[in-house]
Formats: C-alpha cells, structure tokens, sequence
DNA sequence: CAATGTGTATACCGTTCGGTATACTAACGC
DNA sequence: GCGTTAGTATACCGAACGGTATACACATTG
C-alpha cells in the first residue's frame, strides 16, 4: 500500500506534464481546458494547481523541461571551432535530431514561436527561445574574422539560419522527409551558398 | 435617416470582418471571444451570427477575403514564361508586396498555418493555402524539361520555397528587414543555389 | 396600406472557463 | 505517538464561453 501510494504520488507531476504536452501540440494551447487535462491525467484540478500554480505556470514548465535539454546539446554543438561550415553543420544535425526525438514538444514549439505576439503562449515560448538566437548569432559572430563580408549582419544570418533550420523540421515533422544527417548536410550546403555569393 | 441607416447596415459586416481580423491577428482565434469582437464592432452577438452563422464561419470569411486577393496577383505572378528564375523572382515580390499591404492578414495567416493540426484554425487556413502549393509546384514542374536534375522533386521545391519566403515575411514583418524588391532577389539566389548544386 | 424580409437588440440558454476554500489522508521528523 | 507537511479530492466560485429564441424597426414590394 505505501509504495504504490507512493509511486503514484511521484508520478502525478510527470504524467500532467505529458499529458498536458500531448494536448497542447494536438489542439493548442487556448483550445485545451484545464479540466480536461486533469481528465487525461487522471487527476483533479487541486493537484495541478499544486504543482504549477496556473495554467500559464504549467506551460512554462513544460517548455522549460524540454528546452533544457535542447539547450544543453546546443550549447556543445554551438562552440565555435574555427571552423563555420563544420558549426553550421553540427547546429543543424542537432536540431534535427531533437526535432526526431521529441516531434510533440517539437510541434508545439514551433506553433508557439508563430503565434501572435500578444498570446499567452508567444510569450511564454519567447523567453525559453531567446538563448537560441544568441548562441547562433555568436557563431556568426565569431565567425567574422574570417569571412570579413558578413560583418554588421551576423543577426540577419542567425534568423535566416534558424527560420530554415525550422522550415525543414516542419516538413519533417509532416512526413514529407526524413530528417537526417543528409537532409542537415543539404540544407547548410543550401544556405550558405547564400551567404558567401 | 433613411441613408444613413442603409449605410451603417452595410458597414456591420464589413466592420465586423475588420475588428475580427485584428483581434485574431494580435491574440489568437482561440483567445478571442465572440462578445469581445460584438464590442470592437459595435454592434451585437445576433448581428454577427446573422452574417456568418458562427465564430468558424467568421474566420473563414476573413480568410477567403483576403485569399482571393492573393489568389488573383499569384495567378498571373505564377505563370511560368519559361525563365525559372524569373518566375521566382516575380512570385517572391508578389508575395512581399503582398505581406507589406496586408500585415495583419498575413501574420494571421502565418499563426494558423504553423497552428496545430487539430485546431480549428489550421483547419480552416488549410484548404485556402492549398492552392499556393499546387501553384508554385507547377513552376517547378513545368522547368523540369530546363532543369532535368529536378524531376521527381518538384514538390519539396514548392515547399521550401514558400517556407523560405515565409522565413523572410516573418522577419519582415516583425521589422528586421524591409520587404523589398531587393530582398527577393537576395531571397532567390540563396534558394536557387541550393537547388543547382 | 398591408405583407414581407432584412437587420438589429434584449435577454437568455446550458456549458465550460480558470481558479480556489476546505478538509482529509498518509508519510516524515521528532 | 504526535505535530507537520505534502498531496489529493469534493465541492464550489464568478465570469465568460459559443450560440439562440423572440421581438422590434424599417425599407421594399404588392
């Protein structure tokens, strides 16, 4: 009796968390109830607000515990070695193979970076996202020494890099290709034949 | 009398389109309840569900307004003249011009294309957005005979292509960069060297 | 001048919204 | 054992949700 009360009690954050994830990437962040969630994890409406305070408080926890992991494989793939395309490549096998490995957070990730600037979720997501933009903009920053014709637009360069670093996710997250290696190889090829012309 | 509430009876629903289309844009579908957008039109719930029958109804409407605007300048931008990169050059401006008269529309649009697929606004933008596809994979198809190394990939073309036009729209209408002329033909020769290497 | 049909408002429907006050259960530290 | 604390459920809050039944104002048509 004590360990299964136990198990479950341990378990109840975990499983709101995933459940409110799956909905959330499903049918959007406004269209999903709090009471629904707490139907789909078996709880009631008490315990989730024990655990996350709000609705909002929630979704932030959710970003929060996928995005550390992201920033944690960016942070290695994103050090700068001298070498850009080699960085470029690495940044973009990275995210594709985040994308592969957490396709619903990957989802609702994307819709939130695209929703209107004054909605929950847009906010919400804004902050986790920021840590994105400098890492890559400091490659290109750094990158500048040797590629002198980039400078003054290393910013532009992060954003472009990214928005089709997502571009493909999307695709991929559809079915419509594979998100591997050969994909990420054609893609940096693709961007920076932009660059460098 | 007479006229003036003849002419106020016509407003309403082009009022109402108006109001909806803003508040959508700025918070959300979801987010925005049907009294909110009676009361930024000045007028009542019945009114509203007079003209468009349902919340569902509205936002379509405004889609397909707005859509038919596009519509009609991709038709003629789209008709490929047998010079590819021309052609792209011309659907980009089309498309950036298109973006800087309409920001509001387009960042509405933007929001329901990435939203979930389940939700209610992807749903309804889905089968607008079809035919910008099948108009820009038709480009790519009908170069083929010009650009053998092509075949059988017209479809991943068209869909990066928008994806990357979108990436720019993205960035421009949040301000980082005009949407000029001069950023569509930056725009083309990135993506075309991706594509002939 | 009646009949009609469009457009609009008042008032309301049942449901769900996000959120909470209260109390009970059970494991933990003393 | 005994208080404390974390976790959970019952029951409920006022507000807002999308949507509608009814009635009325009015220009149009016969």
């Amino acid at each position: 009796m004590y360990t299964v009360r136990y198990t479950n009690a341990m378990d109840n954050r975990g499983t709101i968390l995933e459940q409110a994830l799956n909905l959330f990437s499903e049918r959007g962040y406004d269209a999903v109830g709090v009471q629904e969630i707490c139907d789909a994890a078996g709880i009631t409406k008490p315990t989730l607000y024990h655990y996350f305070g709000s609705k909002r408080g929630l979704l932030e926890a959710i970003l929060e515990q996928s995005f550390n992991t992201l920033k944690i494989r960016l942070t290695s793939a994103a050090d700068y070695c001298g070498d850009l395309p080699l960085t470029l490549q690495t940044i973009a096998e990275t995210y594709f193979s985040f994308a592969s490995e957490f396709p619903v957070f990957y989802r609702l990730q994307l819709a939130l970076w695209f929703a209107p600037q004054e909605s929950e979720g847009f906010k919400a997501v804004i902050i986790q996202n920021r840590f994105q933009h400098e890492m890559i903009m400091n490659v290109f920053l750094n990158a500048v020494p040797q590629h002198g014709n980039m400078r003054g637009r290393h910013q532009d360069y992060a954003l472009t890099f990214l928005g089709m670093l997502n571009t493909y996710i999307g695709l991929g997250l559809n079915g419509l290709t594979p998100l591997d290696v050969e994909l990420a190889r054609q893609a940096v090829r693709q961007f920076q034949y932009g660059i460098y012309s």
